[in-house]
RNA sequence: GCCCCCGUAGCUCAGGGGAUAGAGCAGAGCUUUCCUAAAGCUAAGGUCGCAGGUUCGAAUCCUGCCGGGGGUACCA
């Protein structure tokens, strides 16, 4: 929380949000929680930047922005000190991987076939090592000369030569209850949070509850306690540790310097979950790369006692930058979250500005109507972007595909939408009398049949998308169905039907794609327009 | 080293035992006196990383290899 939030963030947030929607609409009592960051070494952070370097007047004037430029500063300096202390270690590394490789090609190649072949392997595998810990070694001194070239960058370094442990002390202050660090939390705090709300209300994303982190803090010592007491822990190195079958490391509990960890409060969460709402199950919708610890979490929870719980890791791919590294923004680089939707509105802004100006001016919305239309658009191809892909997978972040509004996204299924509606309008269609009037559906045309025939499958998608926990699989099926009445939409006219019976039918058929089409959306909490 | 994930069209990705493997984007061409062309349609583009195996049948399951990403004791 204590960090701008930015477009690694958005999956977690707009994939869990479907799923609750998903599995509440099929039924389920769900409780959402938001589990938020707000306990973290983050604060430790800004707590040492405000200390020691906060502009007043700019933190008086915009707050959020002097907070996370502290952040990135402590960053940075933190970075710069910790890459210092490897340097010399890493230089050896390369030096020797690199030895070891040229070694091993002066080497004679063995005669036997087999041997040849695992030679080869063996001196592939090395250069690579040594091409990896050189590039890594560039990597590292790059970063620090950027630090070194940057004089006053430099200067600061230098004077927080200690910037690591300071900043871990200043987290474990506010752990302690220190009282100037709380009461510097307790003013951040409100901040960060009213910083996130903005996105969330922008996205319309909201939770039953935001129990941070901090809301566990009093209770980690008793469930190490109770960890103890069933026998489970053992102090090792001087860490409190849960061994788990299965697992070379250990789950730490407590660090030896007596602090609580992210699987303490994890653990906390689980009891208090257990206690207070009782569910049949508890998905965690997070990153993949915390696989491992939530094997070890949901282990260690079964040995304490929660059997009659199914624990679910719904797991996401990384957004990859274009240079195919985990997306980071870079320094300058201000592609935040924020950002990105102003982004992705404005995109949608100009195109509805670009086609409704070739309307008859009669036909043309007012500019409050297009930015709303602009919205709903712009939003839904973001969220659309994300939700479409395959959630275990990895994705390349383009801004420009998940601003698109051409092809397989959002836009592309309110279009169709917003097409039906055109129709009732134009037609002057009471469409609720013509539910009532129970019509029979006609099927003459190919395209009647594929529509209808996708129609059915509404409900197979949304049972599918809720057994894997993936909305990718409503999203192929509204595409599809968008499709399917897009090609209707061009054979099969409504309005001049050739019988009144065949009008009536395709009526109904309007309908039926509009509101399925519409509820699928909701449910990935994507809006739709009745113009666009 | 060990563990997890991935490799499908030029690019980004769906499909995860069953028919001639799909879409978007990019590129070629066509369609607007007709309910919204943010659209529709046509053609082109693939030894589904490689090699074995299981099966009546494998992109899909298993094994090995190659290539990429991630994790791996006190960050979250």
């Amino acid at each position: 929380m204590a960090k701008p939030m930015h477009v690694g963030h958005i999956r977690s947030t707009v994939i869990g949000d479907a799923l609750q929607r998903i599995l509440q609409f099929l039924g389920n009592d769900v409780v959402s929680d938001n589990h938020l960051g707000d306990w973290g070494t983050q604060f430790g952070m800004i707590i040492y930047g405000y200390r020691h370097f906060v502009d007043s007047t700019a933190f008086a004037q915009a707050p959020i922005a002097e907070l996370g430029r502290l952040y990135r500063l402590v960053r940075e300096l933190m970075d710069y000190h910790d890459g210092c202390a490897r340097l010399p270690d890493l230089k050896q590394q390369a030096a020797a991987a690199r030895a070891t490789a040229d070694n091993m090609r002066q080497a004679t190649v063995p005669t036997d076939k087999q041997e040849a072949k695992k030679h080869d392997k063996a001196i592939k595998q090395a250069v690579n090592r040594s091409k990896e810990l050189a590039d890594s070694l560039a990597d590292l001194q790059a970063k620090l000369s950027r630090v070194e070239s940057n004089r006053s960058l430099h200067k600061l370094a230098t004077q927080h030569a200690e910037i690591n442990e300071s900043v871990l002390q200043e987290t474990a202050k506010l752990h302690a209850g220190d009282e100037e660090n709380r009461s510097l939390w307790e003013q951040f705090l409100p901040q960060c949070r009213a910083d996130i709300q903005e996105i969330y209300d922008r996205l319309g994303v909201k939770f039953n509850f935001e129990l941070g982190e901090s809301f566990y803090h009093p209770m980690l010592a008793d469930v190490v306690l109770a960890l103890a007491a069933k026998g489970m822990v053992k102090i090792s190195e001087g860490a409190t540790c849960v061994f788990l079958d299965g697992f070379d490391a250990p789950m730490i509990v407590r660090k030896k310097d007596g602090a609580f960890l992210y699987a303490t409060t994890d653990l906390a969460t689980i009891q208090y979950r257990m206690k207070h709402w009782q569910p049949d199950a508890i998905l965690y919708v997070v990153d993949f790369r915390q696989g491992d610890h939530f094997q070890k979490l949901f282990a260690a929870a079964r040995q304490w006692g929660y059997h009659q719980v199914e624990f679910q890791h719904v797991s996401f791919g990384t957004v990859m930058g274009p240079d195919g590294k985990p997306f980071r923004t870079r320094a300058g680089d201000t592609v935040g979250l924020a950002g990105l939707l102003d982004e992705a509105e404005a995109k949608a802004l100009e195109v509805v500005n670009r086609l409704d100006d070739q309307r008859e001016p009669s036909e043309q919305m007012d500019s409050a109507a297009r930015r709303e239309v602009a919205k709903v658009v712009g939003i839904g191809a973001l969220k659309y972007a994300d939700l479409s892909q395959n959630r275990t997978s990895d994705y390349e972040f383009s801004l420009e595909k998940m601003v698109a509004l051409e092809g397989n996204t959002a836009t592309y299924i309110q279009y169709a939408y917003a097409r039906v509606q055109g129709i009732f309008k134009r037609g002057g269609i009471d469409i609720q009398q013509l539910r009532d009037a129970g019509s029979a559906i006609v099927i003459a045309d190919d395209a009647e049949r594929q529509l209808a025939l996708q129609l059915l499958q509404f409900d197979e998608a949304i049972i599918d998308a809720a057994a894997d926990y993936r909305p990718n699989l409503l999203t192929n099926y509204l595409y599809e169905l968008a499709r399917s009445y897009a090609s209707f939409f061009d054979r099969c006219p409504v309005l001049k039907a050739e019988s009144d019976n065949q009008r009536d039918s395709r009526l109904l058929l309007c309908d039926l794609t509009a509101r399925t089409l519409k509820q699928g959306l909701k449910l990935l909490n994507i809006d739709v327009v009745d113009r666009m």
